[in-house]
DNA sequence: AGACGCATCCGTAATATTCCGTACCCCCAG
DNA sequence: CTGGGGGTACGGAATATTACGGATGCGTCT
């Protein structure tokens, strides 16, 4: 029998899942939280052997409080589940060193797969994951992620340039390489691509 | 004691409304789909009191399964679901005439509340989706709508003109307009709160 | 009918962006 | 140490976008 928490900020979807693992008889759910700081506080008090995660939570940002939940837990295994897979969500989770990625539309069997695969240590990555990992695997310089938070502030090439204080003919060349890397062709699509993938809030 | 139907494409989602609808005495849950082509070939052989459906399926249209479905079952009353309220799915949906208008994050008494309004025939909006009815109202014409579906797609003045067969200026134009109305003072900001509301996808 | 708001449309001139090429720095593999 | 690759940075000329201002037609309300 191993032990289990979730934290997701909608009841229904942790009322769900906990209706679903009812019919798993190895499992049992000993907790859950609404949010990130519920999630570490309940957690000071219990030691899960598997924490299921959404990233997207009101009040924290999801691979920091990943980072922080393994303080106080390092010996649970640990998944993301999300409703709608990003190339950035799974790049920092695997980066925070989550086993796991999943999502909503998973259906039953499918969980409990990856759960069972978690408990024996292995990785499980749920298909609409492994259809980004193959596509989406690019990494932008500070000075690239700097330029595109501009432009998807709205700001102007020489707004931008005045930010960073350099010419906004620089801030063109950077420009230019993140269309290259992201494979678009304008600014517009570049944002776009930036809110898809979730390097940005829409 | 009221029957109910489910229209969602999480399983868990389905899972934590039955779960959580155990505790309401005088509500029923008799069927449930995970998508649009499965809500119709259901509803045909049941007639329930409410059905509360997810506007976001893979295989349909919010807004127009909804009126499908009033035709199948046209005594019964509607609500949608959603987990991002944003302003043009409330637009769609009141159109097409629900009830009410529930989001993922409610809590268990505010469900209650909200079913319990709707079996005597009132609305009932949550929290989130009227901050959003104060403030975005707002229509669009028919050439602003194709100018900025334009910018969305990444097409420039030119571009978006030679498709319109009108003049780069006149795009500006409306451009302009389309600034005005949404608030903002830049084509990403544009493009970008369109997303947000709904109006184009990421 | 007349006045009005509103959607639609465009020309010219000022401004911003983009194209093309170039250059420096840093690191590290040959 | 030397050459190559990547990140960063910029200038001048060509091109696109924007500001400003004006025009037409079409409903509606009086």
């Amino acid at each position: 029998m191993s032990t289990l928490f979730l934290i997701d900020d909608h009841k229904i979807v942790r009322d769900g899942l906990k209706a679903m693992l009812l019919g798993k008889p190895n499992i049992q759910v000993i907790g859950e939280a609404a949010s990130g700081l519920e999630a570490l506080e309940k957690l000071k008090n219990l030691n899960p052997d598997l924490i299921l995660t959404d990233l997207k939570l009101p009040d924290a940002n999801g691979s920091e409080l990943l980072i922080e939940l393994m303080k106080i837990c390092p010996s649970a295994k640990f998944a993301i589940l999300t409703a709608d897979p990003n190339a950035t969500d799974l790049a920092r989770a695997q980066k925070a060193g989550a086993l796991a990625f999943l999502t909503k539309d998973m259906d039953t069997t499918e969980y409990f797969l990856a759960i069972d695969k978690m408990l024996a240590g292995q990785r499980y990555i749920s298909t609409a994951f492994s259809d980004i990992l193959v596509n989406d695997t690019v990494d932008y310089t500070p000075r690239e992620k700097e330029v595109l938070r501009g432009f998807s502030d709205g700001l102007s090439y020489k707004e931008i340039g005045a930010k960073l204080d350099i010419s906004p003919r620089t801030v063109e060349t950077h420009k230019n390489h993140l269309l290259e890397k992201m494979g678009v062709k304008s600014i517009v699509e570049m944002v776009r691509r930036a809110i898809r993938d979730g390097l940005v809030e829409a």
